[in-house]
DNA sequence: TAGACCTGCTTCGACTTCGAAGCAACTAGG
DNA sequence: CCTAGTTGCTTCGAAGTCGAAGCAGGTCTA
């Protein structure tokens, strides 16, 4: 008699749970619709997606595959194996940099802005159906201004497994 | 030469589009934190751990597959996989439902619990720190706020392929 | 009760993803 | 110029994910 609790009570603040909670299943689902109508409308992924759109919103059309990787949170191996479906699909190029010959730079074809354009309307659809239908002008403008910081406080965050664990105030610098 | 343009322009709310972005960004890079922390900390990946999560908080400690993969927004055939691991390694046990003989209904185990209460600590730890941190107390409510009514829209809308693409107002059922 | 249909779960094959290891090219210090 | 260490990308094997197909168990209608 007497075990110790298996999962030990903690109070945990229920605001917060609730918008840990709400963030993870609207974005799976979200995810999840997108997933199946770009794959629909164009044979695509949601990553292989995410690149052409990076790509074409650069204003050079090409990014280093390391920063395109970080960009669109992705392993870089994950990043290589992808870049060869667009390449192979003529979507994308690839070619050395310029300045670093170990860089490689991935640059979108106009057959790749092509498929964008064929598949952009259906993705604006289904994100204003899902995401924005129940969110008014200013509710999207809060929800930008409330995710803003916390995608920077992230970025700005030691990327991987640095500091964690040793939470307690140390004298480090 | 006046080619078409490659991608239509079309004017698309920059807030909406902030709004959006910020989501996908911060959702996967909270995502891959968590993935890393689980896996340090139990071995476990954010599906197992999501598994686990639900049934623990189940009044019963149970579930149907089928809801329990609504619920975490995966397959039916990926919950089987996963949910075979877990069997396998005593975290959940699978029982014939009672009332309906093709029904498998999940429960978790005390070892489930357990190990849920080994990483939880880390798990909330990390949401806190990425999520939270930048976010006063008024900031999360409002987030939960925006985003539970999002869900609920999700959660009710025709949950695959029905309808889209004929947006237009036609005068079907 | 029979037949047709539907449902819940699993199996299967194809694809995606990751991290570790490998390789080429930069950089630093002597 | 060497050597050692670092960085950028790819290859490789292991694991996770999905949809289609399969199968057993329900349900409906006559």
């Amino acid at each position: 008699m007497s075990d110790p609790p298996l999962v030990p009570p903690h109070e945990v603040d229920p605001v917060r749970l609730g918008a840990y909670f709400a963030l993870i299943e609207v974005t799976s689902l979200l995810r999840h619709a997108i997933e199946q109508q770009l794959h629909e409308d164009g044979g695509l992924t949601f990553v292989r997606f995410q690149v052409l759109m990076r790509l074409h919103r650069s204003p050079t059309g090409s990014h280093r595959m390391t920063d395109l990787a970080d960009a669109i949170v992705v392993s870089r191996s994950g990043l290589t194996y992808q870049a060869g479906l667009l390449e192979k699909a003529g979507l994308v190029a690839r070619s050395p940099s310029p300045d670093d010959e170990r860089g490689v730079t991935i640059t979108i074809t106009d057959a790749g802005r092509a498929l964008l354009g064929r598949v952009l309307p259906g993705h604006e659809e289904v994100v204003g159906d899902l995401l924005f239908e129940p969110l008014s002008r200013a509710d999207a403008r809060a929800l930008a201004d409330l995710l803003a910081p916390v995608r920077d406080h992230m970025r700005a965050a030691p990327p991987r497994s640095a500091s964690r664990r040793r939470a307690r105030p140390t004298a480090e610098g």
